[in-house]
RNA sequence: GGGACCAUAGCUCAGCCGGUUUAGAGCGCUUGCUUCACACGCAAGAGGUCAGCAGUUCGAAUCUGCUUGGUCCCACCA
C-alpha cells in the first residue's frame, strides 16, 4: 500500500466512527466485568458546541476510552438538558421574529413551539460530539424532558413535600423582568458598575405641630432651607420612592436624632411617611438617613416586616410602574430612574447627585436584565436536611475533588445555605404537581401535590368540605421547576433509579465513576447531584470530579460571540482533524486551572498526527530478512522496551492522579522523542545502492510490538489515527478494533538499561555538537576515544551508528597528541580526534569556561562541607552526596585541566 | 466585608511534605541541514538573580510573616 506522506484526517475519521456505531463499541450492558461509568454534563438541547465543551468532552472520552482498554465495562450515558430558561428565551424571541407573543398564545400552543424548536436544533450538539470521537453509547441518550425523566422529577417532588421538605412561601425573590420568572440566589451574577447616588430631600412632614428641631448638632450642618427642615436620604434607586413607606435611622446616630418621632413628606410623591429607629442601618453611610420601600428590597423587606410597615409593590411583572406608583404609570424602571431624577432636581427636591460605583444583581440567563427583587409566591425546597447529608462525602473524601481545593468553596457554600427556590413563571419544564382547590384563591389557598390529576383528584376528596369536587375544579399550578431540579437527579434517573429502585442497571452502574465540569456549576449541579444520589440512593453519585478551567483565548479573555475569539470547533476539527484537536486540548489542560488556548496548539496536535503517520510509513516500508540481529538494534531494541515500561508506570501514575496533560506530555515524548527520534533512527536499516538493506526478524517483530504498544497508548487521545494504523499494522480479523484491546499493564523496568543508553544518546549528542561547531558534515567519519573506566561498551555500535563514528577507541588514557575535541558524559571522558580543523584559541576559551562554572560549583560544595555545622546536623546520606559532588567536580576540572595543557 | 488561589525562561505551565535540580517541559526563538518516513521535518543551541522584603534553618523556588500585582468565589449595606 502506498501512502500519502501528508495524514489526512478526512478519510478515516468518518469511516472509523461508523465503523465503532456499526459494531455497536461504545454499548455496554451489565456484566460481570468492573462498571466504568460516566454521565455526561448534559448540554443545553438547543445549544451548539463551543470550546468548552471541546475540552470537557475530550476529557470525558479520554478517561472512558482508558478505562474500556484497561479491561473494564465502560459506559458513558449522553444526553441533554431542557434548559427551561434558555430554552424558554429563545423559543419567545423566535415567536417575536414573527411577530407572535408569547401572552397571547395558550400554555399548549406555547408548548408546541417549544417542542418544534427542540426537535429541530435539538441534538445537533450530540451530532457535534459525534465528530470529536466521542465514544458515547448513543442507544441511551436521554433528555431532562423525556417520559422517564419526567416522571423521576415529579415523583421526587411529591416525595420531598411528603417529607415536609418542600413549602411554598412569599419571600422577596430575586425576579427577572424579561423572563418574568423568579431565579434561585445563584442565579443572579453581581457585576460592579458604575452608577449615581442620588441625594434627595425629605421634608419635615409635621412642621407645623411645632417639632422640636434642634438649634445644633456638633460638627454637623443642619438641613434647613426656606420650606422647613429636611433630611436627605442617598439613594441609588430614585425610581422606587413611590413605594416609601417610612424612613430609617440609627438609634445612637448623633446626627440624626433630631428626626425621632417625626414624619417626613415622600419628594414628589407628598406622602407623609414615619421616621423608623433600627440599628441596621449604617451610621456612616451617606447621610445615615435610609428610605424603606419594603416592596422592593430584601432589607427594607425585613424592616417593614419588625416595623409593621405598609408594602406598596409599584412594579408590574415585567419591570414597568404599576399603577400603584401613581406617577409614572406604564413607564419603564430604567427610563423612570432618569426622569425622576430630573424631576427631583427640577423641583428643588435633590441635594446632589455623586458617582457610585455599586453591585448590581443581573439574570445569569438574561446577563442584561437586572434582577428586581419582588415580593411573591414561590416553591421552595428546604436544605438544612439535604446539605448536611452532602456534605460529609466530600469532607470525608468519598467524593474526591480534582483539584482538591474546591472542597472549601463546596463547604462554605453548604453551611451557609438557603432553601431553594426551585419555581419558575415558565411553561418550558416540568410542571408542578400541585393542584389547587376551589377557593378564595388568596394567600391561604388550599392545594394538594400528587403525580396527576386522578392522584390529586383522590388526595383532595380526602380534604374536609371538597368530598364532591370533580377534576374540573381543580385548578393545575402554572409554574415550572427550575432546569437543575430535573439534573440535580441525572446520574440516578438515567438508569431509571428513581422508577424503578433497585432494578439491575442502577445496581451496576451506579455510583458512576468520575465526573467531568466545570468549576462554575459545582452550586447548581455537582452539591445538588450529591444530595439527590445520597437521598435516593443513600450513595455517591460519582466517586472523582475533575473540575477545568475556562477556555479563555491567548490574551486571557472569556471566549465568547461578541468578542469574536472563539474558534468553530467544527471547522477547527476540519482544518487539523479530530486527533490534533483533542491533542492540542489536552496539552494545555490542567484540573482546576484556566486554559489559554491557541490554535497553534492544536497545529501542534495536527503536527504528532502526522509524526505518527510518518513514522508507521517507515516501519512498514521495511523488508523483514532472517539474518542475525546486529548488536546495535539489539541494544536499541533492549532499551526501548525499559523506557517504554518506564513511561507506562508514569503515564498510569499520571491519569490515577487526573494529571491528564502530563500523561498526554509523557506519551507524546515517549513517541516522538524516545521512538522516532532514537530507536526508529537506531534501529533504521540502511539505504545502499537504491535499496534499504532488509531489518531481521527478531528487530522486525519488536518494533512492530513496540508500535503496537504505542498505538494503544495513544488511542484514548486520538482515537482515529491510532485505529487507521492498529488496522493497517498487521492483517486484523473482521470486527476488530483497537478500541478493545488493552493497554498494558507495567511492570518493573531494567533502570541500568536506560542509564547506560542515556550515556551513549550524551555521548552522540556531543559529537553532534561538535560537528556543527567544526562545520562538519554528518556523514564524514569520526574517530572517538574513550577513557577506560565506568564506560559501558555494549552501547559501542549505538554510538557508531548515529555519531557517524567509524570506531571506538577506549584506552588507558586519552591521546590528545592530536588536535581534537573532547567532552565529558557525567565523568567518563570522550576525545574527538579532528586533524587541523580546530579553532585552538576558541577550544581555550570553552574549556576555561567550563572551568570557572565548575570551580564555582566546587567553592559552593567545599563551603557545604566546610561548614562544620552542616556536616554535624545534615543526614549522612546528604553529608555522602555533597562529598561524592566534590569528588566528582574535581575529578571533572583536573581533566578539563589536562585538555586544555595539550592544547 | 469575608474567603480561596496565583506570581518560576518570550508565552503556557511543572517542580513547592526543604538537600542527587547554581531550576525542568512544551511552544516560540537562534544556527545548520532538500540526510530516499516526516520541512506538519532533522540536528544543535541560546534563554530564568524562581514578584519584592524580612525571618526560620547548616541549607529555601520549596516553610513563616509582610509588601506589591493579578484572578476567582461568597456576602442583603442603601
Amino acid at each position: 500500500m502506498e501512502l500519502p506522506d501528508k495524514y489526512d484526517p478526512s478519510l478515516t475519521e468518518d469511516k472509523w466512527y461508523r465503523y465503532w456505531i456499526e459494531h455497536k463499541f461504545f454499548h455496554s450492558e451489565p456484566d460481570e466485568r468492573e462498571p466504568y461509568t460516566i454521565v455526561i454534563p448534559p448540554p443545553n438541547v438547543t445549544g451548539v458546541l463551543h470550546m468548552g465543551h471541546m475540552m470537557n468532552n475530550t476529557l470525558q472520552d479520554v478517561l472512558v476510552r482508558r478505562a474500556r482498554m484497561k479491561g473494564k465495562n465502560a459506559l458513558w450515558v449522553p444526553g441533554t438538558d431542557h434548559a427551561s430558561i434558555a430554552t424558554e428565551a429563545k423559543v419567545v424571541g423566535r415567536l417575536a421574529e414573527k411577530g407572535i407573543r408569547k401572552q397571547d398564545l395558550t400554555r399548549e400552543e406555547f408548548l408546541r413551539h417549544a417542542w418544534d424548536w427542540t426537535n429541530e436544533h435539538g441534538g445537533i450538539i450530540l451530532k457535534q460530539l459525534r465528530r470529536l470521537g466521542a465514544s458515547c453509547d448513543w442507544d441511551r441518550t436521554a433528555f431532562t424532558m423525556d417520559g422517564p425523566r419526567s416522571e423521576s422529577v415529579l415523583k421526587v417532588f411529591c416525595d420531598l413535600y411528603d417529607k415536609g421538605l418542600i413549602y411554598r412561601g412569599l419571600r422577596m425573590v430575586n425576579w427577572d423582568p424579561k423572563a418574568r420568572t423568579a431565579l434561585s440566589n445563584i442565579e443572579v451574577i453581581y457585576r460592579e458598575e458604575k452608577s449615581k447616588l442620588y441625594y434627595l430631600k425629605y421634608y419635615l412632614a409635621d412642621t407645623d405641630t411645632n417639632p422640636v428641631v434642634p438649634t445644633e448638632v456638633e460638627g454637623e450642618v443642619l438641613h434647613r432651607d426656606e420650606k422647613g427642615w429636611y433630611a436627605v436620604v442617598a439613594t441609588t434607586r430614585p425610581e422606587t420612592i413611590m413605594g416609601d413607606t417610612a424612613m430609617c435611622i440609627n438609634p445612637k446616630d448623633p446626627k440624626n436624632g433630631w428626626l425621632k418621632g417625626h414624619k417626613v413628606t415622600v419628594p414628589l410623591v407628598g406622602r407623609a411617611v414615619p421616621v423608623i429607629e433600627d440599628r441596621y442601618v449604617d451610621v456612616e453611610f451617606g447621610t445615615g438617613c435610609l428610605k424603606v420601600t419594603p416592596a422592593h428590597d430584601v432589607n427594607d423587606y425585613n424592616l417593614g416586616k419588625t416595623h409593621n410597615l405598609e408594602t406598596i409593590d409599584i412594579f408590574n411583572p415585567d419591570g414597568t410602574l404599576s399603577p400603584a406608583a401613581g406617577l409614572y404609570v406604564g413607564m419603564d424602571r430604567m427610563v423612570c430612574r432618569k426622569q425622576i431624577a430630573a424631576d427631583l432636581q427640577e423641583a428643588g427636591l435633590m441635594e446632589k447627585v455623586e458617582d457610585y460605583v455599586n453591585k448590581v444583581g443581573y439574570s445569569e440567563r438574561n446577563p442584561n436584565t437586572a434582577v428586581e427583587p419582588r415580593l411573591c409566591k414561590q416553591w421552595y425546597l428546604k436544605m438544612e436536611h439535604l446539605a448536611q447529608i452532602a456534605l460529609k462525602p466530600v469532607l470525608e473524601g468519598n467524593i474526591k475533588f480534582h483539584p482538591d481545593k474546591f472542597v472549601n468553596t463546596y463547604r462554605n457554600w453548604l453551611e451557609n445555605i438557603d432553601d431553594w427556590c426551585i419555581s419558575r413563571q415558565l411553561w418550558w419544564g416540568h410542571r408542578i404537581p400541585a393542584y389547587y382547590l376551589p377557593g378564595n384563591g388568596g394567600e391561604d389557598e388550599t392545594f394538594v401535590v400528587a403525580l396527576n390529576k386522578e392522584e390529586a383528584l383522590q388526595k383532595a376528596r380526602k380534604i374536609k368540605g371538597y368530598e364532591n369536587i370533580t377534576a374540573a375544579d381543580l385548578r393545575h399550578d402554572e409554574d415550572a421547576l427550575d432546569t437543575w431540579f430535573s439534573s440535580w437527579l441525572w446520574p440516578v434517573s438515567l438508569f431509571d433509579g428513581i422508577n424503578d429502585p433497585g432494578n439491575k442497571e442502577i445496581r451496576y452502574y451506579y455510583p458512576t465513576s468520575d465526573l467531568v465540569t466545570g468549576p462554575d456549576i459545582i452550586f447548581f449541579w455537582v452539591a445538588r447531584m450529591i444530595m439527590a444520589g445520597e437521598e435516593y440512593m443513600g450513595d455517591v453519585p460519582f466517586r472523582n470530579v475533575y473540575f477545568t478551567g475556562i477556555v479563555r483565548d491567548k490574551l486571557g479573555r472569556k471566549m465568547s460571540k461578541q468578542l469574536g475569539n472563539s474558534p468553530d470547533p467544527i471547522g477547527l476539527i476540519e482544518k487539523y482533524g479530530a486527533d490534533g484537536v483533542r491533542l492540542g486540548i489536552l496539552l494545555c489542560t490542567s484540573a482546576g486551572n484556566d486554559i489559554l488556548f491557541d490554535e497553534s496548539q492544536v497545529e501542534q496536535g495536527r503536527n504528532f498526527s502526522n509524526k505518527i503517520w510518518n513514522a508507521f510509513r517507515l516501519v512498514q516500508g521495511w523488508k523483514e530478512a532472517d539474518v542475525p540481529q546486529s548488536k546495535a538494534n539489539r541494544v536499541a531494541v533492549e532499551w526501548f522496551r525499559a523506557k517504554l515500561e518506564k513511561t507506562l508506570a508514569q503515564i498510569d501514575a499520571d491519569y490515577d492522579k487526573f494529571r491528564i496533560n502530563d500523561a498526554v506530555m509523557a506519551t507524546y515524548k515517549l513517541f516522538w522523542d524516545d521512538f522516532c527520534a532514537w530507536y526508529l533512527e537506531a534501529v533504521k536499516p540502511a539505504y545502499r545502492d537504491g535499496a534499504q538493506d532488509p531489518v531481521d526478524s527478531e528487530t522486525y517483530q519488536a518494533t512492530k510490538e513496540f508500535f503496537d504498544v504505542l498505538l494503544r497508548m495513544l488511542h484514548p487521545v486520538m482515537p482515529f489515527i491510532t485505529e487507521e494504523l492498529w488496522q493497517n499494522l498487521q492483517p486484523r480479523k473482521k470486527g476488530e478494533t483497537i478500541m478493545l484491546q488493552r493497554i498494558p499493564e507495567t511492570t518493573d523496568c531494567d533502570g541500568q538499561v536506560i542509564d547506560r543508553f542515556e550515556i551513549a544518546q550524551q555521548a552522540i549528542a556531543s559529537v553532534r555538537a561538535i560537528r556543527q561547531q567544526k562545520n562538519i558534515s554528518p556523514k564524514t567519519p569520526l574517530k572517538l576515544q574513550v577513557a577506560a573506566g565506568s564506560f559501558p561498551e555494549e552501547v559501542n555500535p549505538v554510538i557508531e551508528k548515529l555519531g557517524g563514528i567509524s570506531e571506538i577507541d577506549i584506552c588507558g588514557e586519552l591521546d590528545t597528541s592530536v588536535p581534537g575535541q573532547g567532552f565529558l558524559v557525567g565523568t567518563i571522558r570522550f576525545f574527538v580526534p579532528l586533524q587541523g580543523m580546530i579553532d585552538v584559541k576558541e577550544q581555550k576559551e570553552k574549556i576555561l569556561a567550563e572551568i570557572a562554572r565548575y570551580e564555582g560549583f566546587l567553592k559552593g560544595v567545599n563551603a557545604k562541607l566546610g561548614n562544620a555545622r552542616f556536616v554535624e546536623n545534615a543526614p549522612s546520606a546528604v553529608v555522602e552526596l555533597e562529598r561524592k559532588k566534590q569528588s566528582d567536580a574535581t575529578e571533572k576540572l583536573n581533566s578539563l585541566r589536562t585538555e586544555l595543557e595539550k592544547l
